[in-house]
DNA sequence: TGTACATCAGTGAACGCGCGTTCACTGATGTAC
DNA sequence: TGTACATCAGTGAACGCGCGTTCACTGATGTAC
């Protein structure tokens, strides 16, 4: 069958969201390509006329994971700026949905051991996440943005990680409680010894 | 071949050792049960005469693992407090050997994807961090010690990441400065809306 | 308008490989007599 | 003291399985004539 205008485009894009999907809550090793093919309603063997290789496909899958999770904080801090965001971030249903959320709480060292490409990506992608976290900051400054998203990543994996729900709960308030700290701090660097 | 008294137990302590390295480096899908004997000096089949799967490995080693960064946390507060052990833990060095350094670092993600059991013992040594890290404040606070951790995970990991050795550095000073903030400041939870 | 052909997204068998796990076996030693 | 035997850490072949990747093929459609 030859198929219509778009139509490779949208199985394209139908693979990414799958894999978007099981690669945050099962791993980039816990997913195979045949499964995820499979998922989006086709055979294996098509993969390679839309990816040179699963590592290309992780590279989209981050940078489309990582430009949602951007998307995320433009809307939420629109109407109530940094610190509706970090409530957001360090909400419980972002703990219990990974798949959904976001890549670096998800796959944070897993990134770290895949291909510069992907690094890179990841590397373009946390860039602008951070510098739009400093636009919100009463007094902006580049490592005071990267210390609350590096903060929001821990607590929000510690609290997934962990098997007791009150623990997990208070690293969720803990994360918002610090990151709103920081938020409002005067000069990040003066407290560097 | 009959054995020396210890020689089991010695054997047993090489697998973990040679495990507690690959793992951090590679990953726990990273590494097969062969090649990790073969490091050991073994052949695979021996493995299950010391260990009933590979999990009970893998929470073994999450187990020691987070003892020895316990360790270190004792170390290098014994002499300059909370202060030096984050300047410690967020040092270049640590980024760089991911295999000699904290598990929940290196594998934070993929540990909240394995097994209860390994969770549980991750939990367990987590909060004997947490409680240490606690009691190096000068206003002793639970969230507080949580949060320092949970920045100090966070930086690490997105440092590690980064392609830009400049960014790299740069997270790390951000943390450092970060979790210098949270170990002085008064009282977490009023900053709380 | 009708026919022949080129296109190419998707199929499914096959590739070599490493995975975790099982198991019958080996053989040097400690123990029993 | 010397011999027979039990022990058990470690060996290595084998298991079924899923992995990423390749490739000859299919067949409905768009295009050319």
């Amino acid at each position: 069958m030859r198929y219509r205008k778009n139509h490779k485009e949208n199985t394209h894009r139908r693979v990414v969201e799958v894999a978007a999907a099981r690669f945050r809550k099962e791993g980039l090793d816990g997913v195979g390509v045949a499964t995820l093919m499979g998922d989006a309603g086709l055979t294996h063997g098509g993969f390679y006329s839309h990816f040179v290789s699963k590592e290309a496909l992780i590279e989209e899958v981050i940078e489309a994971g990582m430009d949602e999770s951007f998307a995320r904080i433009i809307e939420t801090s629109k109407d109530g700026g940094i610190e509706a965001f970090i409530r957001f971030y360090l909400r419980p249903s972002h703990r219990e949905h990974p798949e959904r959320g976001c890549p670096a709480a998800a796959l944070g060292p897993e990134i770290a051991r895949h291909s510069k490409a992907t690094r890179s990506a990841f590397t373009r992608k946390l860039r602008r996440i951070v510098s739009h976290i400093d636009s919100l900051l009463p007094y902006p400054n580049a490592e005071t943005a990267q210390a609350i998203f590096a903060t929001m990543v821990g607590a929000l994996q510690l609290a997934r990680t962990v098997t007791d729900p009150e623990l997990s709960d208070q690293l969720l308030k803990a994360g918002q409680a610090a990151a709103l700290i920081l938020a409002r701090h005067r000069a990040l660097g003066s407290a560097r010894s």
